[in-house]
DNA sequence: TAAGTGTATTATCACTCCTAGTACACTTAG
DNA sequence: CTAAGTGTACTAGGAGTGATAATACACTTA
């Protein structure tokens, strides 16, 4: 479920954050589904605790799981959290966009990438 | 010419190399224009010499400028430079597409997002 | 020759990441 | 109730990186 990197330049409490946030906004984690609990993690990925414990926190912290004492930590409700990922990728999106505006590319050249990956592009797609 | 944010996480020396290859990119510093000098530019910045040499250094490494001892660092040709930044951006827009895939968004989707930013979109711009 | 240039070295400080160990409060299964 | 499992908090230390500071050397050019 969880894989490190090692040679990774990110943290290694980053790597775990940015798993589990892939994995909850695809839904292969359901919603109040339990992870792992803090110490199983840690032996099965041979680190510290404190860094799941790190990672955890952070994942709380942006709402993407919530913590019960004593019983552990479950997926949050998804869909607010799933479009606001979606408006990020619009940014980002644009933002590429404008950078290759910039050094000579084209919007037209863009969206002829895109549809390039299209899978049902064949047929007349025009309202 | 070159500003630095003191907030930003990113390392000095990182922001520098940053900035400098989009200038390069864009054209603003033209093919063999003289960069300022390591302690000029350390002046300037009010920073330390040795981070400017990092920045130098890997911006040599990344062949965005050469350097002539003694005289000091000048801008490459750009043009080889500028065609590998177009495919990284054209790797960037599949990479976000494919995540945004994954959370239900659609390359049509995508595609009318590009299409609203066209500056030239009114007219009929199918062949 | 002097000034400006890149380059290299050593030392030091601050911060972050990670580990290690310990302790405490809560929940749940038995 | 008790024990095991859970999250949480704290202190300490090692390793690495980013940045500073000071100095020195070789090269180029006015």
């Amino acid at each position: 479920m969880i894989v490190l990197d090692l040679k990774d330049a990110r943290p290694l409490y980053e790597q775990i954050v940015e798993r589990f946030k892939q994995l909850i906004l695809r839904g292969v984690l359901s919603e109040d589904e339990k992870l792992p609990s803090v110490r199983t993690l840690a032996m099965e990925l041979a680190i510290n605790p404190n860094t799941i414990q790190k990672a955890y926190g952070e994942l709380e912290r942006q709402e993407f799981i919530y913590t019960v004492k004593g019983r552990g930590n479950f997926v949050s409700p998804v869909g607010r959290l799933r479009e606001a990922r979606k408006e990020e990728l619009r940014e980002q999106m644009r933002s590429v966009v404008r950078e290759g505006e910039a050094i000579g590319m084209t919007v037209r050249e863009f969206v002829e990438l895109l549809e390039q990956m299209e899978p049902e592009g064949r047929k007349e797609h025009r309202t």
